[in-house]
DNA sequence: CTTCTATTTGGCTATATGGCAAAATACGAA
DNA sequence: TTCGTATTTTGCCATATAGCCAAATAGAAG
């Protein structure tokens, strides 16, 4: 990590980071549609609930989502719904490459 | 990675992960605004030509960016600029958390 | 062919992360 | 207080990543 460029793209990747994994992606999308607390979104994964309240902690700790205490379970709400936005674009770049691999296996066939 | 989750959500992370470094970050930002060689994008961040090559692959690797080779220095471009549109939420998650840790503070002070 | 330049790759170490299981905590209810 | 449920924390291990250096490669230029 040494380089000289400015902190502010330090900040930027720690978001981004804590959104780079599957589960967390999934828990970032089901939380935009409506609140869960860390029992649904364990049953919905499905792997351990340790496992699920470390990834709701790496969201929480990059202010992804806010969490509130209600009877006897934590709900997690969706902070800024805006990170759904990036959805669209990864799937344009997933499509994009799926269409040049798609050119590169008719390439070859030939 | 032991969950039922679709694959889809895999794939999504593995483009996201690949941003998530502060060096990648720059990179992709500057690669919108004009295509760069290595050796240009070395000398802007400052580190080893090895590591910004090892960071160019990744993005490479995840689609981002591509390559064109002319006279002697490879040419990087950004795919699908889109991803820029990411900066924006990201910048609204981190003002966001700004101002509440701001608030904490106020609120300590008292 | 040889040299020079630009980039990539391999080897290494240090550090970070994900996952599971067990222990710890928080707190409402009996 | 004690019990039970929901969640978090901790310890451990396996794996992945970033960074640097040195060596390898690809081409252009001589």
């Amino acid at each position: 990590m040494k380089s000289r460029l400015n902190p502010q793209y330090e900040a930027r990747a720690r978001i981004i980071k804590a959104m780079a994994h599957p589960s967390r992606l999934f828990i970032i999308e089901e939380l935009q549609k409506q609140e869960r607390c860390v029992g649904e979104l364990t049953e919905m994964i499905g792997s351990d609930t340790s496992t699920v309240s470390k990834h709701l902690s790496v969201l929480r700790n990059a202010g992804l989502v806010s969490d509130e205490k209600r009877a006897n379970s934590i709900y997690y709400t969706l902070r800024c719904p805006c990170v759904m936005d990036f959805i669209g674009c990864v799937e344009e770049v997933l499509s994009a490459n799926a269409k040049e691999h798609a050119n590169i296996l008719k390439c070859c066939k030939k």
